[in-house]
Order: structure tokens, then C-alpha cells, then sequence
DNA sequence: GGTAAATAGGACCAATCCTGTCCGCTTTCC
DNA sequence: GGAAAGCGGACAGGATTGGTCCTATTTACC
């Protein structure tokens, strides 16, 4: 189904939370309460944000996680590939050096490549802030994600 | 890794030999050969492919698969519903009624239908021709799958 | 008319991946 | 010094997918 994990979802989620402004520092127990997620998955995926650099971890007691940018500069290409990975549809991407065993027999060898690119293009172009849809964003249906051949 | 599953892989290369032109007719066997792909996986991807529409299966004796339509009238994007169903990134897509339990305390609800609306359409765009590469698919990269906001 | 070859459809098991949770450690405020 | 919170890793359960096999049906050839 071309799903997307769950967790990246949840990051969404979360960093929307996050961006929400009322105040600036909030605590993985009180997102879970905010957001109806089990309080050990938020902490989780806080601190996968924080690892790429997405969110800002304060430790210590009254410490708490923070926006390291606003979300308006958070691209969801960015999410995706914190949860998920590099962007590409199939495994055989981007160099792909006899990892496949029918590689001499494939056609399509390579040609994916623009097709990954066109989707992480995409995904680059749209920001979490867009999403959560509180923000300074355009109205969707977003205009810049229309197709130049149309 | 945002990966689309491996039948749909298989398909897409199992599409480009079909379409390689030599004989109008290829066997589920004689594929399989061709693409260094196990047989049984080959005969379904077939199977698969002739429910969808994209192949017509001739049973019998000297019976075997053949091209329901040329490659270059069959987008990516058919090929990957009939693997992987709708093309979507979340599961609360297009409609969900009620089935996430936090749905009223999402920030995003809703707002991923334009991301989806994209990614579909920038495969819609491309067809199995291009992927092949052997036909009368305009060179890589493609012109049409770039963005409008560049 | 019989046999062989090939598709059609479905069921099945194994393996992989993801999810969600928990633990111990470190840091910081009161 | 204690409590609260982040940090890092490990781990088991479950769902999904991949790959295989079996049987029925159809058709060409002998």
C-alpha cells in the first residue's frame, strides 16, 4: 500500500503538537496526554526526532523537548527519512552494486531512479508545518505539489 | 523506507520482458528463465497482473501471457494498486471513518490527502514504457515528473 | 480420444519486519 | 540527595509479506 511506518505518522503528529506554541518546552508524559499515545511510543519517537535533529532534548528534572526549527522548515521528506529511512520505492537504488542477483537480467535496471527522485522532490516540498495546518502555510490543496505536465 | 513491496517489483520487470517484442507470446516458464526470477513466483506475478487487466493469459498447450495493451499505455501507478492496493502513505486515508481512536485529538487529520493526491499523481505520469526503456519513452530524466515550484 | 503443457485459483507455511514496551544510566532542578 | 526527565539499547510479540505447492481447467498435438 505504499504505507509509510507508523511511526513517522506519530512524528508528525508529535512535531505538530510540539509546534502548537502555547508553550514552548513540553514533556514526552504530557505530549502522550495530548496526543492519546502510550507514553513509552511518544518517548520514542522524541528521541528519534532529537537524533536527527528535528527536536531539542533538555534533560533533568522540568526538562522537556523543544522545536529546534520552526515546522514551517521541517520538509516531511525529512520525517520520513528519520523513521523510515532513505526515500526510494524499490531496493535496488542509487549506486545498487551487485546486491541483486538478476541484475544482469533486469531490465529496468537504474530507471528507477528518476521516479525516486520525483517522490522524494514531493516530499521535500511540503513542510510539517502544512500538515499540521495551524501555521503560516498555503491553503490546500497545495499548489506547488501540481505536476508541471498537467 | 517508504519501499513498495517486491511483487510489484517483479511485476514491473516481468511487464518490460513481455514487452520486449520478439514474440507477441511468453509462458509463465520461458519468463521466469528470462528474468532469473523462481518460477512460481513469476506464474504469480502473472496471475496478479492478468486480474488487473494488464495481461491477457491463453490457456493450453502452447498457451502462455501476452500484453493486454503496449507498455506505453500502463502507468506505474496501475501497477502498484494491483500489488500493493491504493496508493497511500497513511492508513488514515481518503475518507477514515472513525477507525483511528485518537482521531479527535489529531492535528493532522486530513491533511495528508493532498501528499497522497501528489505522490499518485507523479505516478500516473510515468509509464512501464519508460521504466522499460525500449520504447518510445522520452529520455531520463523525465521532463514531466519534475515540479511546477522550481 | 488421450496425453502433455500451460493457465487459474486458492491455501499454506516460514521468515521478515515493525511495533510497542521495558530496563538501566545520565542529567538537572528543587 | 531525591525526584523527574531525557538517552540509549535490548527484546518479545504480532502482523504482514514472500514464496511455494496443490488441484482444477483449458487447449494443442499425436
Amino acid at each position: 500500500m505504499l504505507r509509510l511506518s507508523r511511526l513517522t505518522d506519530y512524528g508528525v503528529v508529535v512535531l505538530a503538537r510540539l509546534g502548537e506554541g502555547d508553550l514552548p518546552l513540553h514533556s514526552a508524559p504530557g505530549l502522550a496526554t495530548r496526543t492519546g499515545l502510550p507514553e513509552p511510543t511518544v518517548a520514542k519517537v522524541l528521541k528519534i526526532l532529537a537524533q536527527a535533529g528535528m527536536v531539542e532534548g533538555l534533560r533533568g528534572a522540568r526538562g522537556g523537548y523543544r522545536l529546534a526549527r520552526p515546522l514551517a522548515h521541517i520538509p516531511l521528506s525529512e520525517v520520513i527519512t528519520a523513521f523510515d529511512g532513505p526515500i526510494a520505492l524499490t531496493a535496488c537504488v542509487d549506486g545498487g552494486n551487485g546486491q541483486c542477483e538478476s541484475e544482469h537480467l533486469c531490465p529496468v535496471r537504474g530507471r528507477w531512479d528518476p521516479v525516486n527522485d520525483a517522490i522524494r522532490g514531493a516530499l521535500e516540498k511540503i513542510t510539517v508545518a502544512e500538515l499540521a495546518g495551524h501555521s503560516t502555510a498555503i491553503a490546500l490543496p497545495h499548489p506547488e505539489l501540481r505536476l508541471a505536465a498537467e
